[in-house]
DNA sequence: AGACGGTGTCCCGATTGATGGAACGAGGCG
DNA sequence: CGCCTCGTTCCATCAATCGGGACACCGTCT
């Protein structure tokens, strides 16, 4: 039974309790025992007594009312643990806000994880009242790498391997005026993006976004995150976007990629 | 007999896979097998099935170098799901918003969880330069509900059988000059809360932290948050404090519960 | 009222998935 | 070099998980 498949030596019993975690999110805040049963396939029994521990650890919680259950506040504890043992976040913030500052925009950080990219922190431009460009995105959101200028700006650095893992694994749908859905164009693009040092995306995610992003290396050299400054298409044209605030973005990423204590190779 | 052993019903699994989980926090994000299961009492083996179903799901990740674990970006989804399943949020931003860029200072947003408060969201002040007071005070932060400004905000508008089961479960430890160490001082201090509406915090959790607070309720019109605004002493004294934001301070936690549905009951 | 289909919860015997000791290879250190 | 600790894998044993079944409770429909 436990032959073929790639489930050795991994506990099943954790595995479905994490996926009862994972059923929920915004569109469904609310499920009752019965409907986890029957979206993962087990019986009321089980999901009944993995709710229950859930509950007891205040990961879960149930409402008096409808008897159902909802994330507890406990699950925030580790999204925020994770959060804080990345020391990348607390070099890069500093930078992150003088940009904010100085460019009165929005500017964002992210890391790769698989496919997609991850929202790691975010500073608002500091006037609001300017169009909010908001796909819901807030810290730990996540976009599809392949549109957006973090995610090339990562993709541009990564390994030939990962970056054929990503490309196989990717589905180039257009989801803006703009998207590449072409492999081939993509590699052109991340080809371009590896000797100007700068990504941009000109409404390739969204109807009237724009971004430009520059990536971030470790200290040894690999990228590990990409920043972005976003505005909307009415604020500002793609020219005039890469020339106003293009020098400052890369100099930030440049800046942050020190602090981590990257040397960078010679121009 | 069922009521002691609290076991009855729960899946050690999924409990033992959790306690993992929470082991890594800041202060130690980099965990190896061994380590974590000597923390948690568990053969190497049962840990490391645990570890490897947690990093094949990807709510953790190994370091190629060190072949420790840390926590992947899987986690952050959990937490930001919490997050966004609270309609809460969605109406009292706006809200906080308005009230950070009316008084030029620092709000929050925080729910009680057992006998801490657990912040939601948090507006800084636009101006940056001023006075930072940061105890690490980020969305998913935790503080002691007795020597916070929201923590008794909401303290004081909860039922009289949940007051009395967080009082007994706190340890009233001087954390500032003025902190409330007495649980009948205690009482008395939410019963002046729940006549005026609003809470004070004067360096009862640290040195040179002021801010106050108001309640925001439900619907239904039991106590769901508290929202406040925090100063450093050396910006405004405590009675400016509460003249000059007080009347702000209520007014918006007034109107947030009004959207949520609450209706007062006559002042 | 009564029957019904739905829920969350609890119990218990069968069995399946978890358990942990042992062993291996890889590093690190003196 | 020996010695230790690490992460990892294997496997026979066994205990924890499993799921059918039963219960109480709730609206809804007949």
């Amino acid at each position: 039974m436990r032959a073929s498949d790639g489930s050795t030596g991994t506990s099943q019993s954790l595995e479905r309790g994490l996926a009862i975690l994972s059923s929920f999110n915004s569109d469904r805040p609310l499920l009752g025992v019965s409907e986890l049963s029957r979206g993962l396939d087990l019986s009321r029994s089980t999901a009944h007594r993995y709710v229950a521990t859930l509950a007891k650890l205040g990961y879960l919680q149930q409402d008096a009312d409808s008897k159902r259950y909802r994330l507890g506040p406990r699950v925030l504890d580790l999204g925020f643990s994770a959060l804080n043992s990345m020391d990348l976040l607390e070099i890069a913030a500093p930078h992150l806000r003088q940009l904010s500052d100085e460019t009165q925009r929005t500017v964002n950080l992210a890391i790769l994880d698989g496919t997609e990219v991850v929202y790691i922190e975010r500073y608002r431009a500091a006037r609001p009242g300017q169009r909010e460009i908001d796909l819901n995105l807030h810290v730990g959101a996540r976009l599809p790498a392949y549109c957006t200028a973090m995610g090339k700006a990562i993709l541009a650095f990564v390994s030939a391997e990962r970056l054929d893992e990503v490309i196989e694994r990717t589905d180039f749908v257009p989801l803006g005026p703009n998207t590449l859905t072409d492999p081939e164009a993509f590699r052109e693009e991340l080809e371009k993006i590896r000797t100007s040092g700068l990504a941009v995306n000109d409404e390739e995610l969204a109807y009237g976004l724009r971004s430009i992003a520059a990536p971030i290396h470790s200290h040894s050299g690999e990228v590990i995150a990409a920043l972005n400054l976003a505005v909307h298409r009415t604020v500002v044209s793609m020219d005039e976007l890469i020339a106003r605030f293009g020098p400052a973005v890369t100099q930030a990423a440049h800046e942050i990629s020190l602090s981590m204590g990257h040397r960078q190779a010679p121009a």
